[in-house]
Order: structure tokens, then sequence, then C-alpha cells
DNA sequence: TTGACGATTCTATAATTCTGGAATTATAGA
DNA sequence: TCTATAATTCCAGAATTATAGAATCGTCAA
């Protein structure tokens, strides 16, 4: 992942309002919610809960399908997991018992023959 | 961790910069760098810098402790894992495949009895 | 005490982001 | 076609954040 888009993508979270809408549909499962479900359940007006679906779904976090006349949002698994390995990339290198929580997240464990500290 | 925090965190992420510094303290390990050292390899300004160290610092990700002259700044390994563990709390409930790669950022794994979904 | 160095704080300006009202677009049903 | 519903787009004012110059603070060595 490039950091523009590492960026891009902690920006869209760092904003209660899009937080709470992100973790929301990661819990919702790959099914997704409706915009309007999701304006029912966080209060949030129409408008700002429609900017702030786009700017989530820029930043590659959420998909989104038409489904009649509503429009599903879904979490986008794929860009999460990219976004986590990407912040705990070559944790700690050489005090590989820190991290070792992370190692799953981490796109190759620590202390991995080949990588360079 | 409260949603606060977590936005705090984020914000705190969301930069270019600040990013670049976090990931180049995950990577240092538990000794930390200079603040000096930080900007000679960053090539920041001194007092950009330390305004985003503070930042970072506010966030809880970083911690600081002086030595000599230096300040010497270290990632908070604790703080970040936490943060993790929230983005992807509760993870697709009822559908581990899908988050199974992420089950150990979880404080629970995925599926895991006596969670609600 | 003095000078040098590492780092932070203060301040003003520039730039970006947030919010909500109003209008617009898209779809479904009568 | 007409109407209602779902969602988005446009816009302006308010608030927040970023940047860099200048001054200040803390530590060390002579």
């Amino acid at each position: 992942m490039e950091p523009t888009s590492a960026v891009a993508a902690l920006s869209a979270l760092a904003h209660e309002g899009r937080l709470a809408i992100f973790r929301m549909l990661v819990r919702a499962g790959p099914e997704g919610m409706a915009a309007g479900e999701i304006a029912r359940a966080t209060g949030a007006l129409a408008n700002t809960l429609s900017s702030n679906l786009s700017i989530l779904s820029a930043a590659g976090l959420v998909s989104s399908r038409r489904d009649g006349r509503s429009i599903i949002y879904a979490a986008a698994y794929a860009q999460m997991s990219e976004l986590l390995a990407f912040l705990v990339e070559d944790c700690c290198c050489g005090h590989p018992e820190i991290c070792a929580p992370l190692s799953l997240v981490a796109s190759q464990p620590c202390g991995a023959e080949g990588r360079a500290c």
C-alpha cells in the first residue's frame, strides 16, 4: 500500500461519524447495509451521511452497489487488512516478542528470513 | 478503547509526515530514536517535527524520555495494538472466514462463544 | 559563567475540513 | 405520467489544521 492511500484511509477513519459507520459495516459483514438504514442507526442527516460514505468509498474502505432505490454499502475487508499491515510493517524488527500478537497482520512474520531491518 | 481515543490516534496518523515518523519508530523498536535523528532522517524542520511528535504523543502513539540534550521517542506498541483491535472489533461476525487473517488482532477470535453479533 | 546544541513554544498566515440547507438525480409503484 | 422515496450534489460560512519564522527553554562542556 502506498503512503498516500494509507493517509487517505486514515483520514477517512479519523472522524467520529465515519469511524462509527465503518465499524458498523465491519460488524454487518459482506451483505452490508443500505444508506438509509445506516442513517437511521446513526441519526445522521442524509446529506452528511452521503458525503461521509463517499469519503470512505474514495478511500477504498467501503464498496457500494445499488439495490432498487437503495444503495448498499459494505466494508472492504481487503483494504482494511492492507491498511493494518501497512501500519505494523516491519514492526520492531529484531524484537519479535513485542509484536508477536500482530504477526498475522504483517505481510511477513517478524524476524522472517531476508527482511531488512 | 474509546471512540474518542481512536479518532485522536487516527487523526494523528492521517498525515503523511506523522505517518512516516510513526512507521519509522515502529521499525526502530523499543529503543526509539532521538528527535534530531528523526529530523535528519525525514528532512523535517525542527519545529514542525516537534509539533508532529507532540501530536503523536498526545494520541498515545509514542512515548518520550529525555537522554541528556536529546529526547528519545519510541512507538507505543500497546496503544497501536489497541487501535487495530478497535478497528476490527466484532469483524464480520458469523463470517469468520473473511476476517480469519485478523483474528489475532481482535481481542477475541471471530465466532468465539458468547459474542453478540 | 558562557557558548553551543537539541528541542520546544509562540504566533500569524495559509489551507483544509465540517456542517447543514437547498436543489437535483434515480428508482419504483399507481 | 405523476408521486413518493432514497440518495446525492452543490454551496457558503464556521471551525480546524498545517506550516514556518522567531524566540525561548534545558542540558552539557569548557
